[in-house]
RNA sequence: CGGAGUGUAGCGCAGUCUGGUAGCGCACCUGGUUUGGGACCAGGGGGUCGAAGGUUCGAGUCCUUUCACUCCGACCA
């Protein structure tokens, strides 16, 4: 795309009411924008494109797994909210409204009712089953504090899952294939995280495990092992416990953006709702079911927590709006204007999401174009320049600033192995 | 919900104590000069000062009420 034509209102100074780093950073480089309430943002062009590349991950990797992929809608009659007594566990945080004929609904801000009623009236016997389907949609929760922007907001983006079984051996398997697939998920979002032991909270059921992302700015306390894999949300361990349950080791404390969470729920939510199947034997028995959540729009806070700095966002290669940022120094230059043209659309036909710096008005000079390369933080800018006469260009890498000049000839090569 | 703050142009702020025609920087528009690190000069547009009520000849400023937002806490897939 071309800069020229995509709204990115970047700020020197970002709004005093944002504290947290991920929150200043999005807000100043035109990811998102406040939208007259508090937790409810405008998802500016930058914001939405890379808000769907993460989505796209999440998705891959659940598919690569076999789940199914379906859409809730984001309106939920609180009568079903009502079959498991978490229309008055849920409170507040619940917002509902009534429609013109005085029925009740809320905005979901998750959805174990809808999906199992979806479900119920789907799935008859043990042979459809296993089955795991997720969507990726809108919650609402009405918080009783929103804050760090993305971090906490009353809208946010959420991929939830629910898995159905026969038995719980089948249902444990699931729920260590989740907790692999989210691996997957969150390494190749090029996050630093944990996976701790958590407690169970307001959705129920057995085990639970969080994903943690490792960021000093988390809400989460956990507890470490340096030498074991072992760690917990403190919920679950008490703080002033120094050795592992598991291996003696030490524990150490540090803190964690929680962003995702899988549980195994056996039949809280398949019994109350009488969401059976017939099984082998001809007997009706409930679902046995895991649930499994990862804060898609959370995710993009977490990536900026623990890649930035003092310039602005460095995103990871896979989460990046765009890969490469072509910056023609002068772009009333027709020779670096033909240039940068032409680099464009080779990227582009290699399949490389690149940006255009191409913008020509004369309040937008070099400094700008690299101020807003920096803020913006995508992993490559080419500099077209002075020296593009001699046929040489800049290539800058993101994380570190990192210079070298290059040869335009051989300049596509070079990014398509910096990228691979 | 408890505690602490803040509301003045899109953003950042001054002005409020001590009432007297609404200001500054950035951004935006016009023209010119610039052009490899957020340029310069000149001119210009944009405000029911969060809202309502009160005191006063006169309120951004004083009084009352109210709303919104932020931070700390409690709460929280």
């Amino acid at each position: 795309m071309r800069f020229s034509r995509l709204l990115i209102p970047t700020m020197k100074e970002a709004p005093s009411d944002a504290v947290l780093t991920s929150h200043i950073l999005l807000l100043r480089a035109g990811f998102i924008q406040t939208s007259g309430g508090s937790g409810l943002y405008n998802w500016l062009p930058l914001g939405k494109i890379t808000l769907d590349k993460v989505r796209a991950i999440v998705k891959d990797e659940l598919d690569k797994a076999g789940c199914n992929e379906v859409h809730l809608p984001m309106v939920t009659s609180l009568a079903l909210w009502e079959e498991t007594g978490r229309a008055d566990k849920f409170g507040k945080e619940l917002l509902r409204f009534k429609d013109r004929h005085e029925n009740s609904f809320t905005l979901s801000p998750t959805n174990e009712e809808a999906m199992v009623n979806l479900v119920r009236q789907t799935v008859k016997s043990y042979k459809q089953l296993p089955l795991n389907v997720y969507q990726i949609n809108w919650k609402f929760r009405d918080e009783v504090r929103p804050r760090f922007g993305l971090m906490r907001g009353r809208e946010f983006l959420m991929k939830d899952a629910y898995s159905f079984h026969a038995t719980t051996e089948d249902m444990e398997r699931e729920f260590a294939l989740m907790e692999e697939t989210y691996k997957k998920i969150f390494t190749r979002l090029g996050l630093d995280f944990k996976v701790v032991e958590a407690d169970s909270g307001a959705i129920g059921g057995a085990g639970s495990k969080e994903f943690m992302v490792l960021a000093d700015s988390g809400e989460d306390t956990i507890m470490v092992c340096d030498s074991c894999d072992f760690g917990a949300n403190v919920e679950v361990v008490a703080e002033d416990e120094s050795k592992c349950p598991k291996c003696g080791g030490n524990l150490s404390q540090t803190k964690g953006i929680e962003a995702g969470h899988i549980f195994q729920l056996g039949t809280v939510y398949s019994e109350p709702m009488k969401a059976e199947f017939l099984n082998e034997n001809q007997k009706l028995e409930p679902f046995i079911m895991g649930t499994y959540g990862i804060g898609v729009s959370r995710l993009l806070a977490g990536i900026i927590e623990q890649n930035h700095d003092e310039k602005g966002c460095v995103w990871t290669k896979e989460s990046a709006p765009f890969k490469v940022d072509i910056i023609v120094a002068k772009a009333k230059n027709s020779e670096q204007m033909e240039a940068g043209e032409k680099l464009y659309a080779q990227l582009q036909a290699k399949g490389v999401d690149v940006l255009l710096d191409d913008r020509a008005d004369k309040k937008t000079g070099f400094g700008v174009k690299m101020k807003d390369f920096e803020l913006i933080g995508m992993p490559y800018a080419v500099v077209i320049g002075n020296d593009i006469s001699e046929g040489k260009v800049e290539l800058i890498t993101r994380d570190g600033l990192e210079k070298e000049e290059m040869d335009l000839d051989s300049l596509v090569e070079t990014i398509m192995e910096k990228l691979a």
